[in-house]
RNA sequence: GGGGUGUUGGUGGAAUUGGUUACCACGCCGCCCUCUCAAGGCGGAGGCUACGGGUUCGAUCCCCGUACACCCUACCA
């Protein structure tokens, strides 16, 4: 049988860059296996289940380029078929009705109250098995809940063995019995919980093999036990480590805010390839040394075999602006932007200058190799897409504001360069044609006859043009701002105006 | 409390299924280039491979123990 594999999030929230993760790597499995890859919206938990959170989910996939094949489905719409299972198990014997009462857990503190529980039980003598329910008899059950009491379903799980599987990436795995509960299939308001309907979702769908975060390890062999109940052969597993915060703590929103949203990365101008290709690198390395690797090369290079077994850490810092998530991601985002094809980025920077009102129609048609010469030289020093607007706001707009430090340092530090800059626009305003190499002549013979070094006239006009103490070289930005823009900033005297007041 | 999984320089990962000075990328520092900042080139700092034992001629790799971290232990997913 082909390859069938599924990313099953559940929609109650922001999708998480842990699941963004699972999803790349189930995709790349499936299409390296030429399989199926399938998305299955596990909403179960109405309360928190939203579909705002759904919309998220796969408008993620959409600017991560993961297409999904066949219908989605809707865990939830399965419901009255887990229901209809589980009430077969019990039927066969394969599970008992529980009449104990439910009881409420408060969310807040509820990892400590169950490691409580565990140890009044241990103290008790009482093991997984101790339920009183567990084997009464079928009349006597059947009877109570004619007589309407409430009961939850709980699986039999027998008192001696051990379930077994080899995890793709943890090696051979096994369990005893003695440390499984009977888990609850139903709850008594007849709403299936998660494993059962996980178990019963993945066999109707063909699912081979199941990737999915290390968390689930355990839970694993809670799901063989209800394989074998339905006496349904278990898809092959793989268990992926997981993604850790700065302090190896779990990466939540609560906890660690945006950085951990996909969306985040979307809207703080990451190119989808760059970020995808971090993530692959997450947990997962190739045989080779090559780390930028496009989708199909990485598709190409997939194997389970490369996923490690360490949680990895998302490196980022909380009070540094400038590293506000991991820096390798920060690096590959720019290694793209200064690298990729100018057609593949072009669509991107239209979408941010567009954002930022500063596109306009020309670029479409008349001005589109201008374009394409502006982004080629401002692209090379971009971390993201953002940096378009913003750092380069002055190549598509006259109006930029200045940095204060770019004009005391560059300005203000010589005063004769407020009469140097306006002579030297008259001298440009001559320059014909007017290129990288005509202006940079005329620069220095201008400088020389001045009296002053080209790298004051240099860094003052490059202030003058951009706004800022930093860019590329600035004959470059000479030509490719273009004489008349060029000349009229030369002029400017707003930096000493601005200064002045 | 029980069980599971893991632990290689600050971070992500390698190391031919035990064999010389532990490799790559990011980050950091320096030099070169240079009109600035990047990029690029060159070089560098940073590891007793968590710790302690054992097996072995030899251990990052095998075994045992300890510590730490994470996950599961719910009528959450």
């Amino acid at each position: 049988m082909s390859i069938r594999v599924r990313f099953a999030p559940s929609p109650t929230g922001y999708l998480h860059i842990g699941a963004a993760r699972s999803a790349l790597f189930n995709w790349l499995y499936a299409r390296k296996m030429g399989g199926k890859f399938l998305l299955r919206i596990e909403d179960t938990d109405l309360q928190r289940s939203t579909e705002a959170s759904t919309r998220s989910i796969i408008e993620g996939l959409e600017w991560l380029g993961l297409d999904y094949d066949e219908e989605t489905v809707f865990q939830s719409d399965n419901a009255p078929k887990h229901r209809t299972a589980a009430l077969q198990l019990l039927d066969e014997g394969k599970a008992y009705r529980d009449f104990t009462p439910r009881e409420e857990r408060a969310d807040a503190n509820i990892k400590q109250g169950i490691a409580e529980r565990a140890r009044a039980h241990a103290a008790e003598g009482q093991d997984h098995r101790s339920n009183p329910y567990r084997d009464l008899t079928k009349e006597e059950s059947d009877s109570r809940a004619a007589a309407g009491e409430p009961f939850a379903v709980r699986l039999k799980v027998a008192r001696e063995g051990k379930t077994h599987f080899e995890d793709a990436v943890y090696g051979p795995q096994e369990r005893d019995y003695a440390e499984i509960e009977d888990l609850v299939l139903l709850r008594s308001d007849g709403h299936p919980l998660y494993n059962l309907s996980v178990v019963l979702d993945d066999i109707e769908m063909n699912i081979t093999d199941v990737i999915r975060g290390q968390d689930h390890l355990t839970n694993t062999h809670k799901q063989i036990l209800l394989y074998q109940a339905f006496n349904v052969a278990p898809p092959r597993f793989a268990h992926l480590p997981l993604i850790l915060a700065p302090n190896k703590g779990k990466l939540s929103k609560r906890k660690h805010g945006e950085v951990v949203s996909l969306t985040t990365y979307r809207d703080r101008g990451f190119v989808p390839a760059a970020f995808r290709n971090f993530l692959a690198l997450m947990g997962w390395s190739p045989d080779s040394e090559q780390e930028i690797m496009t989708l199909d090369e990485l598709t190409e290079k997939f194997s389970l075999a490369g996923i490690s077994r360490s949680n990895a850490i998302f490196n980022f810092s909380e009070s540094d602006p400038r590293q506000w998530t991991d820096a390798k991601a920060l690096w590959m985002n720019a290694e793209y932007i200064r690298t990729m094809p100018i057609d593949e980025l072009l669509p991107m920077v239209k979408a941010e200058l567009r954002a930022s009102k500063l596109w306009r129609e020309e670029y479409e048609e008349d001005e589109r190799a201008r374009l394409e010469k502006t982004l080629n030289l401002i692209r090379q020093r971009f971390h993201t897409l953002k940096d378009f607007s913003a750092q380069g706001r002055a190549y598509f707009s006259d109006d930029f504001d200045f940095d204060e430090a770019a004009v005391k340092k560059n300005l203000l530090k010589e005063p004769r360069l407020r009469e140097l800059l306006p002579a030297l626009a008259e001298k440009m305003e001559r320059v014909e044609p007017f290129t990288a190499e005509t202006s940079e002549a005329a620069l220095r013979s201008f400088a020389e006859e001045a009296g002053v070094k080209p790298g004051l006239l240099i860094n003052a006009a490059r202030t003058m043009l951009t706004g800022q103490a930093v860019g590329p070289s600035m004959f470059e930005v000479f030509e490719t701002v273009g004489r008349e823009r060029s000349v009229r900033r030369l002029k400017s005297q707003e930096p000493w105006f601005a200064s002045e007041s």
